[in-house]
RNA sequence: GCGGAUGUGGUGGAAUUGGUAGACACGCUAGACUUAGGAUCUAGUGCCGCGAGGUGUGAGAGUUCGAGUCUCUCCAUCCGUACCA
């Protein structure tokens, strides 16, 4: 073999590991740039062809900065807490953390084989008590904050308490939803639990009752974006409401915050949007609603104060307080209905709420509600399409405007007032924010807009509501009933959570008998035994040394996943700070990330928690941006292409008792046989009867019942071809299948694209094709497979292309012999051509993050270079620079060779291009007439338009196309087109 | 429903500001070398046509001397999201 990739790969890999040539220093006077991958969780399966790609990318752009001339950050870790660790240890009693270690160490080997510049020195783990430590310290930070809706951020709690002992809560401005007033003096009586449960509603996180999402299968509560469909993310299954005491993060502080920030950031519009959607700001206003023979207020949200003389009914979620306890409006007459009502509406979980969209239902509550401003009595209802968790969990109905409104009033005889001028509402509601009002006293003739604004005015004016922004973000529960997460730096002094000082942090994750809830419940924390907070000694003891005077309760619960993800970033430019997160000269050197390459998948998690921690460390102090993540690139999914075989389930007969029957289902069908079964039905039928006869002699008759496909190791499978022997040595299962064979004697399987997954046994991994190509040719192919963030299948077929490119410039510059041999002699015009062309593409190409065009154009260059037979050293030399970054291992040999110390191609510089070398003498310009491309001359470059024109007007040539006709206008690009005008 | 994308040969995909559509690669066809080829090299390859030529970027219109690219309408596929008042 003449280009050894095996031999050169691990040579290089050994020589950057023993070198630590990519390790990044914190200072340089060379400019900086941040290149961060979204880390990946260590999954047992290892990693599969898709995870490379954002790597190799991110890989490919370091590199050029570094040769750019730029201190390039570019770390990897680990988000090493999660479900699935936790999950294989409840099956098999293997403790998360050594799968966890173990699962590393796979990770680690595979990523080291394709030969990333990550600089290891910076790894971090989130499951490390070193990392975590800082998890734990950044939710005290949050339960030690409120925001100040003055200054607009988030501030110590000690400086609210100072105002509540100073002057109440009369002129704070702080984002709460708690809204009773209280005096200094009324502060101050308060014990320390009722100050507590205040300061609840201020802290940045906080605990309270929430509906939750419970998963009764996982065990645990899950995050709305954890959350598909009323499915969990994780192993589907059905998900219901629950309502539990819980940690919450109030970040809907910073809803605005979060809304702004994006405008500055590089993203895509899809992701940006996302977030917008997710944020959910609405504009409108609030308006309160007396009760009737009650002293009750119903407030509602609307963004359409203008339809305010539409409304004909009231609607209350089925959760409101106003239809449940003491503060009820229901009359008597309708309890018993609005109970039955509630109680089919709790036990519809979130899923059955959604795929009945169309249902309508409701309850009359007997209540009436008073019109503010015509006085008219207005029947209350409740519904479940009115969400309990927006707005005030109540909504003033106008049927005419709003299309479930409209629905709810046909489907319950509700009338359907029309303030719409000139609009038709017989058949459907007029949802549009345009048109004039009408039969609406002052508004009457206004626009939409125009009564938009009079309404706010109005009630205002009348103190019954008032301009509103409405968020449809919601806090984030913060609490998960796993082991295998950060457990929380929080004791229970009399059910009041205190913190555990900075000092004693961080709190290590005691050690667990079973990885279960316990029998009460609780979460698996509850099994620990060393498991309680001794506030004297300051140290973790065991439970049963609780007396709730100086030993505690811990929390049980530990956070979820995204917690340690929501600040890596930061991690990782100071790993080793013992101090702080990062020290103040690392973050003012690194500043945030400047690339950030991953999934688009976290679009509402990851990255709108880690947007919101980092604004919240920045207000703090501790940070010193505030966006983690100035420009992203979401790499698309790579799709795995399962094989399926068919099964054929069949009733037969071999008594001659008709009504015998057995069913057999392990006959399998090839696939072209398959698709004949309805065209070639007796053909096949006899094959499949010839099969059966040899089972059963005695066969009768038989009927095929159903087919169905199952997906199978695509290891046994080349080309659609089945191995068929191969499949039943490894599954017993198959020991007896019988397969039905094409005449050519081989099984073919079904295929389908979809996502790659250990269960539908279409996981590729980069491990083999490594072995095979090397990975300087799989990095080149996964960039050449298409644009990066491109979702698109995983196929080999042109894996072949890309190394023939390697071994091609290989043969280049060695001679029969495998000797290396660059010609000293000075290369020709084209040769040096041909280079900077390929610089300035390449170049370009880097700039827009276009790889795969990029790898192109090395593939033209050396077709160039082989047509030329050159193999100037003058052109190799700068032509392995530029593919140090695309193929390093192959780049770093090659660079030895012509003579330069080992494994310094990466801080060499990238070549310089110079246009002079593209000037051509001639261009050959195309020549259109009204349009039609017709031919091309030859003409030299720098005449000017009309130079152009006159010389090709002169030619022989022009004349026979113009066939004696003059043109009308001739159009002259200098240096692209002419173009005549008949 | 709403939001975002994407539609180009047999296939993956190029075409950066409107200026020679199909670069590059796979596949295929023919040939050379070879004991052999899943090695290497050469030529060809959008479609129709012997040819001149015609035609061609999901469909239809428009702007323009000129449209894959810009505008409008429609269709298809994918992703996200969903009773958000």
């Amino acid at each position: 073999m003449d280009y050894n990739f095996q031999e050169i790969e691990s040579k290089w890999r050994k020589h950057w590991f023993e070198h630590k040539t990519f390790t990044a220093f914190n200072g340089s006077s060379k400019p900086k740039f941040y290149v961060l991958d979204m880390f990946p969780y260590p999954s047992g399966a290892g990693l599969h062809v898709g995870h490379p790609l954002g790597y190799i990318a991110s890989d490919i752009f370091a590199r050029y900065r570094r040769l750019k001339g730029f201190n390039v950050l570019h770390p990897m870790g680990y988000d090493s807490f999660g479900l699935p660790a936790e999950q294989y240890a409840i099956q098999t009693g293997q403790h998360p953390a050594h799968t966890t270690k173990e699962n590393i160490a796979r990770y680690r080997d595979q990523l080291d084989q394709l030969g990333f510049s990550f600089d290891w020195d910076r790894e971090v783990r989130t499951s490390s008590p070193e990392y975590y430590k800082w998890t734990q310290l950044i939710f005290i930070k949050l339960f030690d904050s409120w925001y100040n809706q003055y200054s607009d951020q988030a501030e110590p709690i000690q400086t609210l308490i100072e105002h509540f002992e100073r002057s109440g809560n009369l002129k704070i401005k702080a984002y709460t939803e708690y809204n009773e007033h209280f005096t200094a003096e009324e502060w101050m009586q308060k014990d320390e639990k009722e100050q507590e449960d205040i300061l609840q509603e201020f802290r940045l996180t906080y605990l309270a009752d929430s509906w939750v999402n419970w998963c009764p299968a996982l065990g645990t509560v899950l995050a709305n974006d954890e959350v598909i469909n009323g499915k969990s993310e994780r192993g589907g299954h059905p998900v219901v409401q629950k309502k539990m005491r819980q940690w919450s993060m109030r970040i809907k502080a910073y809803s605005e915050r979060l809304l702004d920030g994006l405008e500055k950031l590089d993203w895509t519009d899809s992701i940006k949007d996302q977030q917008r959607n997710w944020i959910g700001k609405s504009l409108g206003s609030s308006v309160v609603f007396e009760v009737e023979n009650s002293d009750k207020k119903i407030e509602v949200f609307t963004t359409r104060p203008d339809t305010i003389f539409g409304v004909s009914f009231m609607v209350l979620a089925p959760e409101h307080p106003f239809v449940n306890g003491e503060s009820e409006i229901t009359t008597e007459e309708f309890k018993e209905k609005v109970k039955d009502y509630q109680k089919n509406a709790a036990l519809k979980s979130e899923r059955d709420r959604q795929s009945e969209v169309k249902n309508i239902s409701g309850q009359f509550t007997g209540a009436y509600a008073i019109h503010p401003f015509s006085g008219k009595k207005i029947p209350v209802w409740i519904g479940d399409y009115v969400l309990a968790s927006y707005g005030t969990g109540a909504v003033m109905a106008v049927p005419c405007g709003d299309q479930r409104d409209y629905d709810f009033a046909k489907h319950f005889n509700l009338p359907i007032p029309n303030i719409f001028k000139d609009i038709d509402i017989s058949e459907k509601a007029y949802d549009e924010k345009s048109g004039i009002i009408a039969n609406s006293d002052f508004l009457n003739d206004l626009s939409v807009k125009e009564a938009n604004k009079k309404t706010i005015e109005e009630i205002e004016k009348k103190n019954i509501g008032k301009g509103k922004t409405n968020y449809r973000l919601r806090d984030a529960v913060f609490s998960r009933q796993r082991y295998w997460g950060e457990p929380f730096p929080v004791y229970y002094k009399n059910g009041i959570p205190k913190m555990i000082a900075k000092e004693y942090l961080p709190i290590i994750l005691p050690e667990v008998e079973k990885y279960l809830p316990t029998e009460d419940g609780d979460p698996p924390l509850g099994n620990a035994q060393i498991w309680a907070w001794d506030a004297k000694q300051n140290a973790i003891v065991d439970i049963e040394q609780i007396d709730n005077e100086t030993v505690f309760p811990l929390e049980l619960n530990t956070m979820p996943g995204w917690a340690g993800s929501s600040f890596y970033f930061a991690r990782y430019t100071d790993p080793n700070n013992e101090e702080e997160i990062a020290g103040e000269d690392a973050l003012n050197y690194w500043g945030n990330v400047d690339l950030y390459i991953g999934g688009s998948e976290h679009a509402t998690g990851h990255l709108l928690y880690a947007r919101f921690w980092t604004k919240f460390l920045k207000d703090r102090g501790v940070l010193t941006y505030d966006e983690p993540f100035q420009k992203m690139i979401n790499q698309g999914m790579i799709l795995g292409r399962s094989s399926m075989i068919l099964r054929l389930t069949i009733i037969i007969n071999c008594s001659d008792d008709p009504d015998f029957k057995e069913t057999v289902s392990n006959y399998y069908l090839s696939k072209n046989l398959f698709y004949r079964l309805v065209k070639e039905k007796d053909r096949i039928s006899q094959l499949i009867l010839e099969n059966l006869k040899i089972e059963y002699p005695q066969l009768k008759s038989f009927d095929i019942m159903c087919i169905d496909s199952r997906h199978i190791d695509i290891s046994l499978v080349n080309n659609d071809n089945l191995n068929v022997a191969e499949l039943k040595n490894k599954l017993a299962e198959f020991k007896s299948a019988i397969f039905i064979l094409e005449e050519d004697g081989t099984f073919i399987c079904d295929n389908e694209v979809e996502k790659m997954s250990k269960s539908k046994f279409n996981v590729q991994t980069p491990d083999d094709l490594v072995k095979k190509y090397g990975a300087d040719t799989l990095r080149m192919y996964e960039m050449f497979l298409g644009p990066l963030e491109q979702s698109k299948p995983w196929d080999t077929k042109g894996i072949s292309g890309v190394h023939n490119f390697l071994k091609k410039l290989w043969r280049l510059i060695h001679d029969e012999n495998n000797n290396f041999s660059v010609s000293d002699e000075k290369p020709t015009k084209e040769a040096l051509k041909s280079l900077h062309k390929t610089i300035k593409k390449l170049q370009d190409d880097l700039e827009r993050f276009s790889f795969n065009t990029g790898v192109s154009a090395f593939m033209i260059c050396v077709n160039e270079l082989q047509d030329l037979k050159c193999n100037n050293r003058e052109i190799i030399e700068p032509l392995i620079v530029l593919l140090s970054s695309y193929a390093p291992h192959f780049s770093e040999e090659i660079w030895e060779k012509l003579g330069h110390d080992a494994g310094t191609i990466s801080y060499t510089t990238f070549p310089e291009f110079d246009e002079k070398y593209l000037v051509e003498d001639n261009h050959d310009y195309p020549v259109s007439f009204n349009g039609k491309m017709r031919m091309k001359v030859s003409l030299p470059l720098g005449l000017n338009a009309e130079e152009i024109q006159q010389k090709v007007l002169e030619m022989e040539e022009t004349k026979k196309w113009l066939e004696g006709q003059t043109p009308k206008k001739v159009i002259v690009v200098p240096g692209k087109i002419i173009n005549f005008v008949l």
